[in-house]
DNA sequence: AAACTACTTGGCGAAACAACCAACTATTAA
DNA sequence: TTAATAGTTGGTTGTTTCGCCAAGTAGTTT
């Protein structure tokens, strides 16, 4: 398996859960501090604390602490992007005649098949 | 949670895995057939199979028969632009003096150079 | 100093995931 | 009809992930 692909994989796995994604929404506009994420995802501190420790190791989110408090910021904002592809996805689930007129495939469309 | 992000972590996950990155990888130059994955990725015909079915439940993928085979092609196929920033994460792993000004978000690191 | 707050880490049980083998379906070929 | 090929599905086993609790670290306040 090639390297890349496993790098790739290890990176996407660290954004594949529910609250990280909604923690990487609320960091999109701005640095917050554990306490802040804690209330957005609502389950325990040190759950929190092991999600975002899991980014960091992945690389997407880096920390900085100050006083009492740990505030974590997005490293490579360029992953908000994704997620209106992400929402494409999602919204083509029920769409039957759904042609990617892209290059994709130069499927015959007709072959679509039927849920 | 919001639904949302349950949705797109479904999506995401589906594509967290170093065999589906590289099936995807491949389906990006046109549709193949899963013996043609199979040997891409050299795991049993059975695991490709599975890890096909997960992705067209997510709708990453579509499938279509002809005779024996079964050919599978990208559904979406913007998944594959969301790489380069994937791999900018990968790069930017040992940065450690990695600055977004504090808000970070208003950084052109969109652009951040791949390869 | 002790108490308090913000956070991290270790550990545990439950659930999800991954890969294989074996058995099965479906289409084609002999 | 029998055999062969391409693929899917079920079952098992081992691994990873998840979420909580308990305990620990590190600053802050009193």
């Amino acid at each position: 398996m090639k390297k890349t692909f496993v790098k790739r994989a290890e990176i996407i796995k660290a954004l594949a859960h529910p609250s990280r994604l909604a923690i990487i929404d609320r960091l999109e506009k701005g640095e917050a501090c554990v306490c802040e994420l804690q209330k957005i995802v609502s389950a325990d501190i040190s759950t929190v604390s092991k999600h975002l420790s899991l980014m960091k190791k992945a690389g997407l989110v880096e920390d900085r602490k100050e006083g009492l408090w740990v505030y974590y910021r997005l490293k490579v904002p360029c992953v908000i992007r994704f997620f209106d592809c992400i929402d494409a996805v999602a919204e083509s689930g029920n769409d039957i005649n759904n042609q990617y007129a892209t290059r994709n495939i130069q499927c015959q469309s007709d072959e679509v098949d039927v849920k």
